[in-house]
DNA sequence: ATCATCGATGAAAATAATTCTCCTGAACGA
DNA sequence: TCGTTCAGGAGAATTATTTTCATCGATGAT
């Protein structure tokens, strides 16, 4: 009698992903339940409880308490959810599975195709799973603020500096901090109406943890960038934006990682640029013309005028 | 413990559309149920078998009956299907990509459209045209280098820092030149056996010009990683890899034009790792201890350590 | 070092959902 | 009218799912 109730698809796409983002905040039985998913989410979907309790080698009871933690009413809700996206993976052919780990031997060309694959699937999916609501916000407070900074290390770091270096240009008061001892000084000092946004792919950055942490303490918005929306860097922020893992192999993951914060950092931009518009506009036709004289004149004849400051 | 069986969908196509060919020679009940799921699919697969047998004015043995008539196990095996059925309609609708110039009004749910299948497009096409004996080149020079100097500005430096970063963590002696001056004056260091990579998406970046220009003088390998393979950038290397442009419009196509640099530098990076695979794996294992140190441990209870060092 | 606490877990009880069995009654034909 | 057939439903039987509860082991405080 009772039926499915969907609460749990808030967000809403992908189980999966979302399955593959929290997996490393899950207790360990429920762990090897998401695994077993993960290897073969359609099998799951035709599996009733106890068999996927027995492949996990854990019990019913354990599957019922992932489905609920995952914030499905039950079994047969997960499975419906599941099924779903099954459906949407087999409609969408042209991705290439190629789920693998890069070897050493591997061909250039089977490279390609995996790492094409993988990044292009992490922009896809971040594109789905992102919450346009708290990009919204992050543009809101980004437009209005005092001083925004930037945190992040590694690959991270170059995502935060692309950021700053679009920000800038269109004066937005702003800046990338790559190293953690500058950031910590930085957020010491921003106030009420700031903004500090952390990035870290896996969230549990220290350095980016306490700057962000830093940052709250003194009333700015602290915006984390990451993949795991339970991780240190999430409960440190204000407003948490998790970017798709595609989480083939941890490798991978970490080199698409990085196009997946590009895309939410982009959309951040656009939408401070659409908010301040005159001033973007005219900041544009100013830093366009500066950067205009060092660059060699457009060919004599072809394409289009490549002006536009966003090139480089 | 029964699994679903679905050896009903092998001749899969719809289970909505078989089911209003069928209706008109089902006997009366299953008529009616057929029409509750017909009139929503979806609300059927939420539904419990009780649930839709009352809104069918029917029994559950009836429902079931009529599972068993369209070739399904049972009321689950029905569910999954239809619920896999609406996901791809769901699939359907959001391929929608659409070729535009983003403007000031866009609701942000457009513009995340726009961006993303850009980007994700431009990596595609970008894999598509790269040629990879290019990329073997480079790798080959890069890995045997003394040093290996990276020139870009702007986006194009987020790129080239992003490489730099990579390959410094493999040993590559190797820099990023994030402006003009230094650049230049490095690049008149270099030496045959040496690799200068430029980066700039219109090729027509003066200073970036410049450094390959004077590292060719030097005897040493040049590089350019350009949308236009006729740029004044493309003419100063000795090397050309191309980025693809999807002539969308300028702006969009500077901002997809990051992500077809980094796929670019990405398979330069696994290349060159291939290569030299001992420094490689022992040189990632020094960096993943450093890098871990400064890790927040892996949530309260341990669960799988998340490693790697890519992450950040 | 010892104890208290807490969360994770599985066994088993409890409940709910599904399927099966069997019976009724209507429709049809001899 | 009487069999025969079959759709359909009630409820029993079965199976699946969820809840409860006791245990275990890790952790942190004393």
């Amino acid at each position: 009698m009772k039926g499915i109730s969907v609460t749990a698809t808030l967000h809403n796409q992908g189980v999966v992903g979302r399955l593959r983002m929290e997996l490393p905040s899950l207790p360990d039985a429920l762990q090897r339940v998401a695994a077993q998913i993960l290897e073969d989410p359609d099998a799951a979907t035709r599996a009733s409880i106890a068999d996927l309790a027995d492949r996990a080698g854990t019990s019913t009871a354990t599957v019922t308490r992932f489905c609920r933690v995952l914030g499905f009413s039950g079994y047969a809700a997960l499975r419906v959810a599941l099924a779903a996206e099954g459906g949407r993976a087999e409609q969408a052919r042209w991705e290439t599975d190629i789920d693998r780990e890069i070897e050493p031997g591997d061909p250039l060309d089977r490279v390609l195709g995996i790492v094409a694959s993988a990044d292009s699937r992490a922009i896809q999916e971040t594109a789905a799973r992102l919450d346009l609501d708290r990009i919204e916000r992050v543009a809101g407070a980004v437009a209005e603020a005092g001083r925004v900074e930037l945190v992040g290390l590694g690959s991270s770091g170059t995502a935060a500096r692309e950021l700053a270096f679009r920000l800038e240009r269109i004066r937005v008061p702003c800046w990338f901090r790559p190293d953690a001892h500058t950031a910590l000084t930085n957020a010491a000092l921003l106030r009420p109406g700031d903004v500090a946004v952390g990035l870290s792919h896996s969230g549990r950055t220290r350095e980016v943890v306490e700057v962000l942490a830093e940052a709250r303490e003194q009333g700015a918005l602290t915006v984390a960038v990451t993949s795991f929306d339970r991780s240190p860097l999430a409960q440190a922020a204000d407003v948490v934006l998790t970017t798709a893992v595609h989480e083939t192999t941890f490798r991978l993951a970490a080199l698409s990682a990085l196009h997946s914060q590009l895309l939410v950092l982009d959309l951040i931009y656009v939408a401070v640029a659409q908010r301040t518009y005159e001033r973007t506009t005219e900041a544009f036709e100013v830093t366009a013309r500066a950067v205009q004289a060092h660059r060699f004149a457009a060919e004599p004849n072809r394409n289009r005028r490549s002006r536009s400051q966003e090139d480089s």
